[in-house]
DNA sequence: TATTAAATAAAAATAATTATCAATTAGGGG
DNA sequence: CCCCTAATTGATAATTATTTTTATTTAATA
């Protein structure tokens, strides 16, 4: 595995330990996180970052490709290590996040390049519904009152 | 072609000339306005009509299941009277939101419910990339500098 | 038509994000 | 290794989109 410093590098970036501190924060969730979670998560270890640093350094991270922005329909952004473009399940009940992996997409991704006047570069799918986790709950809630 | 203000009856909304505004401009477009557009395009007829009361119509036109809210990943949401879910492209050089019908989803959506825990109520799917309007300019532009 | 609960407009509040700017720091040249 | 300079940071103000509040008005029904 690369280090995180010389990704950076290598983009063109000035190392920083608020940058260091997101890219591996981000690398080492499966969350997908916002910027004020990211913020909180790396308070105990970096207590003197500010949260503009966080978003900023999302914004450079984001133009260079290092991170994917992500928007399910909440208030604000989640941001998401995995850059190249896949398919998210959110759980409509308790907002998990979750990849998700199809190759039926590029199909569309093909058709649609053929068949309309259109580009595409990337796509984004998100599927909303409930994670088998609240399903599960909601039934044993429904069976307690029952 | 049933009547406006008997489509928010039924939802049991108290008909008023904001909603039906509202309501009616959004059928009447295929432009996938934000709020902000369409409290502008209904200023000239209604110039009492605040914004705000955009906002709560729509919020409750997006319960009563009237309207689909869309976030293309700009600042604020756009509207879509088209409440079936379905594809949209996204022309990220100048904006243009745009349907898209793909039967392919469904078998997505099928196989996403059968393979993993989860339980698909509705996806959305977002095509970015250049619209061959878009795409003509550039190579005129470029073609003009050369 | 009078009543009443719901809807409206205007303004204030809130949440997420961006801009500002002085102080600090990274990274190269000496 | 130290200095220099431009980039970055942190604190906070400003902005943007949206929501809430409140006093007033209005639609639906008795």
């Amino acid at each position: 595995m690369k280090a995180t410093a010389q990704i950076l590098k290598e983009k063109g970036l000035k190392v920083t330990p608020q940058r260091i501190a997101v890219y591996n924060m981000l690398l080492n969730t499966t969350e997908h996180p916002n910027a004020e979670t990211i913020y909180k998560a790396l308070e105990p270890t970096n207590p003197t970052m500010s949260l503009a640093t966080v978003y900023k350094t999302l914004d450079y991270f984001k133009q260079l490709g290092l991170v994917q922005e992500l928007n399910v329909g909440e208030g604000s952004s989640r941001y998401d290590a995995v850059v190249k473009c896949h398919p998210h399940t959110v759980c409509t009940q308790c907002g998990k996040v979750q990849d998700l992996y199809l190759e039926e997409l590029t199909e569309i991704h093909k058709k649609v390049a053929e068949e309309l006047d259109f580009e595409v570069r990337c796509e984004q799918l998100i599927l909303y519904g409930t994670c088998g986790e609240c399903r599960r709950k909601n039934e044993q809630d429904s069976g307690e009152e029952a």
